[in-house]
DNA sequence: CGGACTTTGTGCGCGTGTTCACAAAGGCTT
DNA sequence: AAGCCTTTGTGAACACGCGCACAAAGTCCG
């Protein structure tokens, strides 16, 4: 441990995954908040947080050393450390574009107001919705988009629309000087250097979970790969793609 | 590369990461199918998923040698083989446990359906709402979640609880034998051996978007760290946890 | 005031994932 | 049938992240 200035740590540079971490730490450091708890070992949150405690240590050593040995970490002072890190401690306005059944959700979601995002605008093509009042704001139209984003200060996009819709909305948010958009249309965004795009998708979810759970139950298609090292039925390999043959042979096993 | 016996491949063993991205491109090929495409290269895909195309290559060598050199790979070939290593060439019994605004979002969201994934059971808590129908299904007191998850044959389960009632509803599907979990609500649950979770947390990905935003607008809380080398309000490394000095200034700067 | 005890912060080795770059493979043209 | 062109599949180097294990640092008690 050289010690020397005290800049031995990420100059600038949080690791991803770390950032990623944060907002975990955070959540349990709030929940040990309201039962009062002051101090916290690593041991204790990492637990909480499901994850290992060296792990912990580290991430928080990426912020600074804001532990004292022997102890633990101050609940209050870490809390507000990971806030300011993250940029909690400002306001961030928030666009929410689509208010289908998923805009409508995440418009009466929570979880925003308390973490200091602040849902600004809720904006759809479809005129029928358009004037609806929902969890206090007034659906605007999506021709709007421009304005609302300029008057409002939005700074973040929260788009939740069709595919079809999500890239050219995505283009003129970000035309309008949004830099931050989180995705929950099933389609990959592209965005100019700069920007930075969160995606958030249900199905995929959904299949990676059915990818394990069919591990689980043995084999992929059911049935697995019986010998695999050589004889008939070995894994089609250069097979000469689907001449149909076993590709349908395949299907109906 | 050494010929031999073409197992060469991962035995069993397709990467986490891989796992990740095979319905990104699943996705990708079902866009290309319906515009009548019969085939794609490498390049051509990777694109259309948003990665780089040795990338998308060394994914789909994991299961198997399915492309053509000089040409491509077969698009609907290649549909079928993600899907089959996915498990999507069978029905997956979903139910949703948490009937609020979220749970409704999913329960009337298309992109289970069309990727085998059916959802068969609405179960909530709330008497007002039990009994309703929700996209052609009956909600079902979570009294009878046992039963139902055993009649239906359950093999997912989505959580759309309020944070407080997750941990122990989790506990009973995973009792009753759900192996796979979708977590919707914001705590960190704990699940015994072989069961699987995945998270979705909305305020998550908005404070890993707010760091990033805050990066961009320069430096943590605010107007950065002018001179990091040497001089006074340099970061506080170690300067002695909340003293409540300089942490109740920050706050105020 | 000194020594035992607790807990942080991190050096280090390991495994996983990413990317480059290229030889081999196949199709296509002449 | 021979050679050219395209594109795959993968070896190898590199980057990143994880977790162990431990020295340093600080507390607390006698």
């Amino acid at each position: 441990m050289t010690r020397r200035h005290n800049r031995t740590r990420a100059e600038r540079g949080i690791p991803e995954a770390t950032v990623a971490r944060l907002p975990v730490y955070l959540r349990a450091l709030h929940s040990l908040q309201e039962r009062g708890v002051a101090t916290v070992s690593s041991e204790e949150l990492a637990t909480a947080a499901g994850v290992n405690s060296a792990k912990l240590r580290k991430d928080l050593s990426h912020l600074g050393s804001y532990g004292t040995r022997g102890v633990g970490y101050e609940v209050e002072y870490l809390v507000y450390q990971i806030s300011r890190e993250l940029g909690l401690t400002q306001d961030w306005v928030v666009a929410i574009i689509g208010v289908g059944n998923l805009g409508r959700a995440l418009a009466g979601y929570g979880g925003f107001a308390s973490r200091g995002f602040r849902v600004a605008a809720l904006l759809d093509a479809d005129e029928s919705v358009v004037g609806e009042r929902i969890s206090g704001l007034t659906v605007r139209h999506i021709d709007d988009l421009e304005s609302v984003v300029a008057e409002q200060g939005v700074s973040i996009a929260v788009l939740a629309t069709p595919a079809a819709a999500a890239q050219s909305l995505c283009d003129r948010v970000v035309a309008a000087g949004v830099t931050s958009v989180l995705n929950f249309a099933p389609v990959v965004l592209s965005v100019p250097e700069g920007v930075d795009v969160r995606k958030v998708d249900l199905s995929i979810e959904l299949q990676i979970l059915a990818f394990h759970e069919q591990r689980k139950a043995g084999g992929p298609g059911e049935g697995g790969w019986a010998g695999e090292l050589d004889g008939p039925g070995d894994r089609p390999r250069g097979e000469g793609p689907p001449g149909t043959k076993q590709y349908i042979e395949a299907v109906e096993a």
